[in-house]
DNA sequence: TCTTTTTTTAACTAATTAGTTAAACTGTTT
DNA sequence: AAACAGTTTAACTAATTAGTTAAAAAAAGA
């Protein structure tokens, strides 16, 4: 072990995680560190120790919660495929990423609130990719002819909010006894949305 | 003046107006009430005087800023219209009340990420029925043959999720000065949102 | 105009919060 | 085994925060 020991990388690893949930739970002023530290049963100095300050756990948390969604979202599309699947891949895997760690949503529907002023830049290019790459795929089905022209933007609002927005949404709607049957899976929704979306978007016969 | 005088409706009036922007700013946590007090120029105490705790204000400035919203997209809608023409006018009022009062958005935006705790019941009962005037819109859509079948819920989390998102993002897609020409105004995306959500939904000849 | 009620104020309070310190403990290297 | 480096700890600190008090001021009512 050279810079970093096992200990210390279990410790940290602990702090993050909890972290991370307490953040996406209460937002950044909401979180208090005496909290954190007997949430985790780690003294709050060695969060000092490991992260230096508040501002510098929430960075670090904020980089590893958001790296690697543009990674998974971009893999599981298949350049070779048609739009139409590329489209519906990216959808379906945006909606895993986001449910596999609803922080995710939550943090990022808290950022957009407060104008992203606590996002790092890392996160940021993270969701800058997954625009440019829901750009290339709208583009392709335009040049062929399959899809009408709209705006990246507009789609990947529509896609990151309304999954966003539903996921972190669970809590409350379960809280709702007067509408059990207006809920609906994450795996419906998911297929709704890409259904209407794709529908939406396909050039039909005139 | 009886119960409430002139002064102290006008004092009641600025404290709200900016706890409300406030809140939707910081959130709750990190809404503070001496920067409010030096915010309006009020003393605090009169803020105590006049709204009882942090959370009671809270409550006043959730009240007043859901109040009305269903109101409004439910009288933007006509029933004789065709279904299309009633989907439309709700995805532009519910856009058009977003766009004058981001901070609805924001807040909502805020309060799902924290699970609504704190959201006040009036709040989500706008919220309520809105999603049931949509369902009507829906299922009389379905009954004429003109809409696909789909979950209401589905198609609110699109209009909402995505009108929102887009609406308090603007400040940060504002600051990206590499990406000019990705953004675009609210009134393209609302048609954009629109008409996608038309098409997706609209029963095609086969 | 006087009395009563409402509102505002300056100053204060207790609790909370992010952060700190230096010693003790643990892990690593020679 | 000793020296060095890394990590954790108990106790502490200064600043901040929501809230309070009682008097003064303003407004309302008779």
């Amino acid at each position: 072990m050279s810079e970093i020991t096992k200990k210390s990388s279990k410790t940290a690893a602990l702090i993050q995680e909890a972290a991370t949930n307490m953040f996406a739970t209460y937002g950044f002023d909401g979180t208090i560190m005496d909290e954190l530290a007997a949430k985790t049963g780690v003294n709050k100095a060695s969060i000092y120790y490991h992260f230096g300050s508040k501002q510098g756990l929430y960075e670090a948390c904020m980089t590893t919660l958001f790296s690697g969604v543009a990674n998974q979202v971009l893999a599981a599309i298949a350049p070779q495929d048609s739009v139409f699947d590329q489209l519906s891949a990216f959808i379906a895997a945006f909606s895993q990423a986001a449910y596999k760690s609803p922080n995710m949503p939550a943090v990022l529907m808290r950022e957009m609130a407060s104008s992203g002023k606590n996002m790092p830049k890392s996160a940021r290019q993270q969701m800058q990719r997954l625009l440019f790459g829901l750009k290339t795929i709208l583009e392709e089905g335009e040049r062929k002819g399959l899809l009408k022209p709209i705006q990246p933007l507009t789609v990947h609002m529509m896609i990151v909010g309304s999954l966003s927005l539903y996921i972190v949404s669970e809590p409350l709607r379960r809280g709702i006894a007067d509408a059990p049957q207006a809920d609906i899976s994450v795996a419906e929704m998911t297929e709704e949305v890409s259904n209407l979306i794709q529908n939406g978007l396909k050039v039909t016969e005139k």
